[in-house]
DNA sequence: CGGCTTTATAACCACTCTGTTACCGCTTGC
DNA sequence: GCAAGCGGTAACAGAGTGGTTATAAAGCCG
């Protein structure tokens, strides 16, 4: 879920950035209006934060602007009191608004709200290196080849590695992310998850190329 | 359209009240919170507004119950610097909330906006795919065929699946936006509801070529 | 009230997924 | 050589998931 953020207060843009990153969120910054835009057709965000009061364009523009365009969520920063402000920025297609000062949480769980009522979800695949990971689908493309579908715990043994991919990952913490802690003697589980993702994502399942086995230690997702 | 108001704040209840009406709209009031749900049950409004603080049943407590029965969009009003009550009442499932005082355009804005984004002004057919979702008469089209009447929970589930056409739909979230917050034990309710739907609108219920299943996630609507 | 539609609950089946046990081959250290 | 440890493979049973059918409960409308 990526989501850019527009203000010329920096300490206020580092405030949100750091907080919508510990929440999960990638975060796009931009400081005024022209790079706000930029930035939107760079980064194709799922979710927009303005500021109205910025030097270049201000955040009716780049808001109507975005509108041109996209039908993206937007939120509108404001001081309070300047009730004409959220008006216009309502009629101009913004979803939503917040009066500054806000604490983070409520920024949170204003953003939370709005992208729960946009039904949106983070739809950006996982890639690397030959392999495509889409969450959603439960799926798995290797080499742009036909997806192959993956059980809960295939995809989540397949994430951790993706997320490492090129390191090896430990055994143990394989184990507790994917099963969510279990005692050290279960390694049996995991031969058996890799075993059979091997034999639906490798073309030749007894000699592994992209899912390789790290001797003594764990495994590890194969990147050129 | 119909808009409850319930604030035991009399002079704004009249001066909300007199705005509204003003602008159209049909305008029911409740001075505490018991009187609300009593009126949210004999009026069924499209709307609701809560203010936080009443008499009898809080704000709070007014929008859990409704929320046990409806999805409809409500607005919390609630007195400058109570942030925590904002995230208390979004998490209670309201869909947004304004800071007392307000000026009676801002509320009207507001109530516009939330009104759009919820989708029960819009006469504008939903399209996508081979599917065309008509919301106001409760009715469906495959292909440009005959319309087909739809009930409200599989006009919810099919409105729910459109506006993500192509991507596949979590089941936790189709529960929860189509019952509304409900234990997600209830997946033989989804189960019903999809066979049901199938049946409507799938030329081969038994080989479904629009709603197809995602193993282990959810649900997605196709779309070429 | 009675008959209809809609929604909820339950039971059954087919199939997949997952945990378990067993066995194989290889390497290592004694 | 041989036992022990590790990784890979196979097979199977219980749990879980999704589709289907049937039936009960809840709403709705005359």
């Amino acid at each position: 879920m990526k989501i850019l953020i527009a203000d010329d207060d920096r300490d206020l843009l580092a405030l949100i950035a750091f907080t919508l990153t510990q929440a999960g969120y990638l975060v796009v910054r931009a400081a005024d209006g022209e790079t706000a835009l930029r930035a939107f057709d760079a980064a194709a965000p799922d979710f927009v934060v303005l500021d109205i009061n910025m030097p270049g364009a201000s955040g009716f523009q780049v808001c109507e602007a975005i509108r041109t365009k996209s039908r993206v969520p937007i939120m509108m920063l404001t001081v309070r009191g300047e009730e004409e402000d959220l008006v216009r920025a309502l009629e101009l297609g913004a979803d939503d608004y917040l009066t500054k000062p806000f604490s983070p949480r409520t920024l949170l769980a204003r953003i939370k709200a709005l992208l729960r009522r946009a039904g949106i979800e983070s739809s950006t695949p996982l890639i690397a290196g030959r392999v495509t990971l889409d969450l959603e689908e439960h799926a798995v493309t290797i080499d742009g080849g036909a997806p192959v579908r993956l059980t809960k715990l295939e995809l989540r043994l397949l994430q951790m590695l993706l997320s490492n991919a090129g390191r090896s990952v430990n055994s143990d913490r394989l184990l507790s992310q994917v099963w969510g802690h279990r005692n050290s003697g279960d390694r049996q589980l995991l031969k058996q998850l890799v075993h059979r993702l091997r034999q639906k994502i490798e073309t030749d399942p007894a000699n592994p190329a992209i899912l390789q086995t790290t001797a003594g230690s764990g495994y590890k997702l194969i990147v050129e």
